[in-house]
DNA sequence: GTTAGAAGTTGATCAGGATCAATTTGGACG
DNA sequence: CGTCCAAATTGATCCTGATCAACTTCTAAC
């Protein structure tokens, strides 16, 4: 959409421009060289963009695409037998949703934009065949699941293990890692996702979150109002959180 | 080893036989037609034996290989920065062990044999050469890695929202089907791993994973004198489990 | 601006499971 | 066969966080 200029011919809206992404090292393209781009920007559909609370996908879509968040934020759960759900994972711009679900003919999970987001689309199919291909593409793809495999066990780490303080520190220092890498800043920024998913996503009852959002608030670790956060002394939530060297989160 | 007859070259001792394997259709070999098995075999280093307690590997071997489990079992684990150990599978024959660790340059877990166990080795340079060349193979791949995913996942969900009955009742229930896929009783086994290891799987107590087996006992669920189980009333321990329609655990 | 419903906060009470402590059982090994 | 140490069980107490309830704030829609 910035490439909309006037007096000039613009490419198909469906033909992805990888090339001009700005999250290009952090998303697939990462991988692979100037050449193969091409072939990935083949295959991508960008772009199409949800608003918030809508689905993406639900566990009784038939599995096709993988997605990348271009800009916004989506939310995965998966619903338990007896109806209760559980978040599995928040997803920033450059991420990749989907990777548990490359199994099977239909998602496993349900994907929902917490804002109004963007999303660029693989079809798996074309993506499997393009991988066989470019085998640095598949190593990246390989590199992605297994990273997806080791933040699942930080959360299940942190949820067997640490307390109610500890899971919401590590929350917070997640995501303000993740802005960084993403320009952003690291110390104030607006939380995507409301109270009752970072309950459900750690495993707490809305009100114990909250309880201890005031809590930090009041020993100075941060200042909250909304969604909108401050990290006033993110060395001393390190000190809470104790844990988590990387990421508890994709 | 099956294949030692008298009088008649044997081929050598590392070169693989997924052919004659009773896990083929289980393992990696699940995924390809007989001629390009002889690929697979000829990357696999076959059978080495591991004491009880002995590690296969660790956080800090350097990554080279996959391992499929041929015969007895193997635990995984994270250890946090400060010290604490999380249990992250259970892992029988013809599952495969180290797909978490296919980013960085080292294992991302530790791996450490519960009885004597037979595994088998699979380099994961040749391996990735092999599933650029077998689009089945790397297909399979991603299926084993996203299910992987998916089964950590259901694990979160389980320590987020189930109490400890409920977590007892799936793990014994995902061991039952697991040990049926393989052929052996589903409702007379024994336990590969102590109630330690239990424990620390399903974020409790020693002592409640110990309650808990009693208490099953007592309402005749299950019979148990130490790692000797029998699931009595295998329908109401499902009823306790209300979870989990997978398994727990890879 | 008004209003209705959702989201968030705060308080009081309760319970599931952790922790601490004391035995008991079991397995490995001389 | 007895010894020793680890694993498992059982009991008593305590604490974190869930639950229930009331209230406030925010947001969206008209």
């Amino acid at each position: 959409m910035a490439q909309t200029l006037p007096f000039r011919p613009v490419p198909s809206p469906l033909k992805a421009s990888c090339h001009t992404c700005s999250l290009s090292n952090l998303c697939l393209p990462l991988a692979i060289n100037e050449t193969d781009l091409e072939s990935l920007e083949d295959i991508v559909q960008q772009g199409r963009i949800y608003n918030r609370g809508e689905h993406i996908f639900d566990q009784s879509t038939p599995f096709r695409s993988c997605f990348a968040v271009r800009s916004g934020s989506v939310k995965t759960s998966i619903v338990s037998e007896d109806g209760e759900e559980q978040i599995t994972g928040f997803f920033l711009p450059g991420e990749l949703v989907g990777l548990d679900s490359m199994s099977g003919n239909h998602y496993a999970c349900t994907a929902k934009a917490l804002e109004r987001t963007s999303i660029c689309e693989f079809p798996v199919q074309k993506l499997e065949e393009l991988t066989t291909r470019l085998p640095d593409l598949q190593h990246h793809m390989y590199q992605l699941m297994s990273q997806e495999i080791q933040h699942s066990h930080q959360l299940t780490m942190l949820l067997s293990k640490n307390t109610a303080e500890e899971r919401i520190a590590a929350l917070l220092l997640s995501l303000s890692s993740r802005f960084q890498r993403r320009r952003l800043s690291g110390t104030h920024f607006s939380l995507p996702m409301a109270r009752n998913d970072i309950a459900n996503f750690l495993g707490l009852a809305v009100e114990t979150v909250s309880r201890v959002f005031t809590r930090f608030q009041n020993q100075g670790l941060i200042k909250a109002r909304g969604r909108e956060v401050e990290l006033l002394d993110p060395a001393a939530l390190q000190g809470v959180s104790r844990e988590l060297s990387r990421q508890v989160c994709p």
